[in-house]
DNA sequence: ATGTTTGCAAATCCTTTGCATCAGC
DNA sequence: GCTGATGCAAAGGATTTGCAAACAT
């Protein structure tokens, strides 16, 4: 089942109405690996249906349901603006780098430690849905060393 | 030497004007091991001081320039809103219960590991001045296994 | 038919900026 | 005295709200 159908049919589950616009901002996250701005799915929306661009409010509202049912993650990018995506099974992190910007794809495998530990020495379940870490990349390290 | 008093001679040594509006803002952090929010440092500086009541524009390009020179780290709580707290050394990070609010200090060694393997697997060196992680604290997680 | 969701407009909140004045070094 | 910081007012941007109309079920 593809990750749109799967959404849809979770969204059923729930008892929400599948208005056109809920699928639009669904099949907007679902283009995406990566997260989206709330910009970002007006635009894709605005280029992939012309007819259909939706207002500010209603995406907003649309990712604020979306979160409540814990199907969408949302992730403060270092003041870069607020960033949405879908909650993938399991759920795969980030570094950022502070210098270039770029990327990294991180294994939800990495914090099964840092899960256990807590869950051990404080009862404290953490939640991880989507992290972002950030610090510098090799690259950038080593453009740091030249300089000095 | 008092965390206030470590701070000011930091500054000095960036070469950094020691205003009285400086001097408060950093008074107004190292009164609370916690985050605090804009309206935090100016509510404790307002009951503290109430001859010298700050501007926000003041607040916010002083807490950037702490933040500049890394003294002072920023972190957006869930939405909630953003947060601001000394950066310690070594730091320390918090477990936030979704439900309840409470707040469990961590230890920054919890973290070496990852650290490690970032550094190990990506040539990515994490910066974690301060991490936020969410979740459910041993408490509520009682409280919702009695509901179900 | 009913209750929900949307669109619009406008309000609100948080944060930043421009500029004249003031203060630290 | 020079340079940079502050205060004020106002702009800017992102997000939220109220209400009437449209839609899913």
């Amino acid at each position: 089942m593809s990750k749109f159908d799967n959404l849809v049919q979770k969204l059923r589950q729930h008892g929400e109405r599948l208005t056109i616009q809920r699928r639009l901002v669904i099949e907007a996250l679902c283009s995406s690996d990566e997260h989206m701005t709330i910009n970002d799915i007006q635009h894709y929306i605005r280029t992939n249906h012309l007819a259909h661009e939706l207002s500010e409010p209603t995406v907003y509202r649309i990712v604020q349901r979306l979160k409540d049912l814990r199907l969408v993650s949302q992730t403060d990018m270092a003041g870069t603006g607020i960033v949405y995506q879908l909650i993938d099974n399991p759920p795969h992190h980030h570094l950022i780098c502070l210098r270039c910007g770029c990327i990294i794809d991180v294994n939800d495998n990495y914090f099964d430690d840092l899960r256990q530990r807590f869950l051990h020495d404080f009862g404290f379940e953490v939640r991880i849905d989507h992290m972002a870490m950030y610090g510098v990349c090799a690259k950038c390290q080593q453009a740091v060393d030249e300089q000095a």
